[in-house]
DNA sequence: CGAAACATGGACCCCTGCGTCCATTTTACA
DNA sequence: TGTAAAATGGACGCAGGGGTCCATGTTTCG
């Protein structure tokens, strides 16, 4: 019996999902699908096997990527004082934010025209559920009585705001490597300490 | 005699960027010269007249528009108390990153590959400039007394990322409309208030 | 008026890249 | 080992869009 339809070669479209990584984040969307079956060692006609065209492509590309993109971010470590427990999340999230595969924000910035749907979905299984986590560990933390804060949404976007500011423009402008681990953890801490602060009961 | 080289309508000049503006907004990149052209009352070839190629005329718009969009960023009101001082100048932010033109900052983006110069003009031009605004604002403020802060550069990255977070993603992925009077005056104020509570003396 | 520069619009070339087709080969499994 | 599905690669059609050319207006100013 022959293999069923649908029983495509899994590994094989995780060939093709990597190299379409690393091609779109070199070339933006314009790049050639002919490219990235080259990389991925495969035929063109299999690209179009696998995904049934390049819109489809990317959308499964960005999609499976964003959770995993900022699952570390849901990690949180009830235990640390807060202070610390927030310099790690930052120290996550700018790691995140610089980090190569973060390109693939700048792809979906670039097909947000076309698939509105697309962004729509990056934006909520990104930025806003990794800030609703945060929420959640701000609530735990004002209920325990060591921060006070009226607005606790707020006050999250207000950190990841100050954490990853300048970062972000400049990683979506192709500007700027990756801070070394001593300039994010620098940055990590003082947001951390200001926060606190700032939200001090 | 016949008109001086060089002495092209400028008026036709302004239309043409009006145009491109536009039709860059909606359509990206991708948007056809014939496009802009028609939109502008003009010629393709009165375009390429103007402008020598697509690109000259992406890059000149850019660059043209980057420091009258930051602009009101860069004029600071020495006289009222830093709080307020700082909710205006969030006001603005919150303005400047939601309004329609900002989508050139995504248009930068998206040639940030092919065109990395104009990247960094536009950054050290917008983003970077009107920090070093508010920071030179800051420092004064340090001077006198009326706030305590030991790195003036990234306590101005702080507030500016606090101000925009979100809404920067959001308005590059073409998300959200841009906040009412009311939303964007309530996160200025409570950022200043979070920001003076957090570097009071 | 007349000449020089610019503007028009429509045709045109060319390149790139998507998506398809197909004859051939490889793979997987009964 | 036989057979059907899947993969290969190379050719192809097709569309969009950049950039040029040109014959014909149109403006400006001496």
């Amino acid at each position: 019996m022959p293999r069923l339809a649908g029983q495509i070669d899994l590994a094989k479209s995780e060939a093709i999902l990597d190299a379409a990584s690393e091609v779109l984040a070199e070339r933006g969307l314009a790049a050639p699908i002919e490219e990235i079956a080259r990389r991925a060692g495969v035929s063109k006609q299999t690209v179009y096997n696998h995904f049934g065209s390049k819109t489809e492509l990317v959308r499964e590309l960005v999609a499976r990527r964003v959770s995993s993109m900022t699952a570390p971010l849901r990690e949180q470590d009830a235990e640390a004082h807060p202070e610390e427990a927030l310099a790690a999340y930052a120290l996550t999230l700018i790691r995140v934010v610089t980090a190569r595969t973060y390109s693939l924000m700048r792809i979906t910035m670039q097909s947000a025209a076309e698939m509105p749907d697309l962004a729509r979905e990056v934006f909520e299984n990104g930025p806003k559920a990794s800030r609703a986590q945060l929420a959640r560990f701000l609530e735990i933390e004002v209920k325990a009585g060591r921060l006070a804060i009226d607005d606790i949404p707020q006050a999250a976007d207000f950190f990841a705001g100050m954490v990853v500011s300048h970062r972000q423009t400049q990683a979506l402008l192709g500007l700027a490597d990756p801070p070394t681990d001593e300039e994010a953890e620098r940055t990590a801490k003082a947001a951390a300490r200001v926060f606190m602060r700032a939200y001090a009961p």
